[in-house]
RNA sequence: GGAGAGGUGGCGGAGUGGCCGAACGCGCUGGUUUCGAAAACCAGUAGGCCUUUACGGGUCUCGAGGGUUCAAAUCCCUCCCUCUCCGCCA
């Protein structure tokens, strides 16, 4: 949410940004509204300031004016029940639309409309060069008994699966290595609910307009399954005022992610890119709102996940999200694309975002300054490693020609010192 | 799921209709004192909104939302949350 104070003051910028990211939204209905609840509340605190000093007078004089007195306020009463009636009106309306004024996109982002015009700003890695025909992890997964695709529909429905052996422990390894090596940069450790309030899903910005992707509990309670651990982990201290000591908070956590998936129908239907659940560590940054600050940061986490990535010896890509591809809270956003033989191309595995005071605003996330002055915080977070995609990249770069998979000698200690699995299919 | 208790400022904790945005204590900040520190003493110390060049003024907020009243932290209703006991349970 912006500042309807700065959406005033810079509706123009904000109309621009908004048409950057294709997104609409009616920003001269906000003017509007304000320039009336201006008015509205002026009139209001006057009125309201008359009838307190009325009811003073009242506990003052003789009993026997009183109910006179009282009278002689009905006029008062009846005409403050109705303007605090309208005030609630705008302020209810003006909440609506002011959720839906997405955030101004850095001048860095570069135009586009689709993830087609997004800017690759970075390489890292040769691609692998097979000697043989690879296999999909579909196909390694089904030869080795890795991945059960069928069973986990028939539990589950479809875009599920179960994860068997080997795999499964690859997945672990690969969930507690990025985790340790983010507690090893100082990031604090959390284990967050995932499951949150839909109010907790508005302040981060998902809600309104991505209810269609989140799974919600029934009507008995208000509880929607995150797909991310970002959520929890960056509402960890809404309605907070944090020191500026205290700052920055950087915090990382594994969490199930749950997504819908809705309208992805007949895409990517086959294996484990694009499914229902997930695990995923990821890092979040909460400081002070400082616009220098908060591009260390966006450069720092980058690099962290970059450094996982290197250190799994997965070539991947950094690209530039243009503006149509953004999402309505980011101020800029990078995402990390890892190579993935069996697409023949690179297929997105992070995504790093900066939001400035995107999300506080929502969450009331705030800190006090060294200056004394409140003021919202600034958040970022990144991917560190989401499991599904992980397993994808490293199975299909490392296999080998008689279908054995190279564990990359970052995760070796976590499957028990063994350098390779599977055993040679004939 | 059943029964009960409770949600007040950074924290503890008073306050059961008007003098309460809120006693008192702790904490924090500034000052006095001191060679320095501690202690003591004095002063200050919530946030939102409107208004004002500024100083300031006004208003709202005592878990959330409604209601009663000239007037609500205080009375009534609904919801949320926390705690205790019982039941169930990984």
């Amino acid at each position: 949410m912006l500042d309807l104070k700065f959406i005033v003051a810079n509706a123009d910028a904000v109309i621009a940004g908004a048409a950057k990211k294709h997104i609409t939204c009616d920003v001269p209905a906000i003017l509007a509204l304000d320039t009336e609840r201006r008015e509205l509340v002026t009139a209001l605190d006057a009125l309201r300031a008359e009838q307190k000093q009325a009811g003073k007078l009242i506990a003052k004089a003789d009993p026997s004016e009183r109910p006179a007195l009282a009278a002689a306020q009905a006029d008062a009463k009846a005409k403050l029940k109705s303007m605090e009636a309208r005030s609630k009106d705008i302020d209810a309306e003006l909440k609506a639309l002011l959720l839906l004024v997405p955030n101004i996109p850095a001048d860095a982002v570069p135009e586009g409309a689709t993830d087609e015009d997004n800017v690759e700003i970075k390489r890292w890695g040769d691609l692998p060069k097979f000697d043989f025909a690879p296999r999909s992890h579909s196909e390694l997964g089904e030869a080795h008994g890795w991945i059960d695709i069928v069973r986990g529909a028939r539990i589950s429905g479809s875009r599920n699966y179960v994860l068997i052996g080997d795999m499964s422990l690859l997945e672990h390894a690969i969930m507690r290595f990025a985790f340790d090596s983010m507690v090893a940069r100082g990031f604090t450790p959390l284990s967050v609910p995932t499951l949150v309030r839909s109010e907790t899903m508005v302040g981060t910005g998902y809600f309104p307009g991505g209810e269609d992707q989140a799974y919600r509990c029934d009507d008995r309670d208000d509880l929607c399954l995150v797909g991310t651990a970002e959520v929890p982990v960056t509402a960890l201290h809404q309605d907070e005022i944090l020191d500026f000591e205290d700052l920055p908070k950087k915090f990382v956590a594994q969490s199930t992610c749950y997504r819908r998936e809705a309208g992805t129908y007949g895409k990517d239907t086959k294996g484990l890119y694009r499914v229902h659940q997930f695990q995923k560590v990821e890092q979040v940054v909460i400081d002070v709102a400082d616009e220098e600050r908060s591009l260390a940061h966006h450069e720092a986490i980058l690099g962290n996940s970059e450094a996982l990535l290197q250190s799994l010896e997965l070539p991947y890509r950094v690209v530039n999200v243009c503006g149509g591809d953004l999402g309505q809270p980011q101020i800029q956003k990078f995402d990390i694309e890892t190579w993935m033989p069996s697409r023949e191309g690179f297929g997105e595995t992070h995504s790093a975002s900066r939001f400035h005071d995107f999300q506080s605003r929502r969450l009331s996330l705030r800190y006090r300054g060294e200056d004394g002055k409140v003021r919202h915080c600034h958040t970022l977070n990144n991917t560190v490693a989401a499991s599904t995609r992980m397993l994808i990249a490293i199975v299909e770069n490392h296999q080998n020609a008689d279908g054995t998979v190279g564990i990359p000698d970052a995760l070796q200690p976590y499957m028990g010192g063994r350098t390779v699995m599977g055993k040679p299919l004939t």
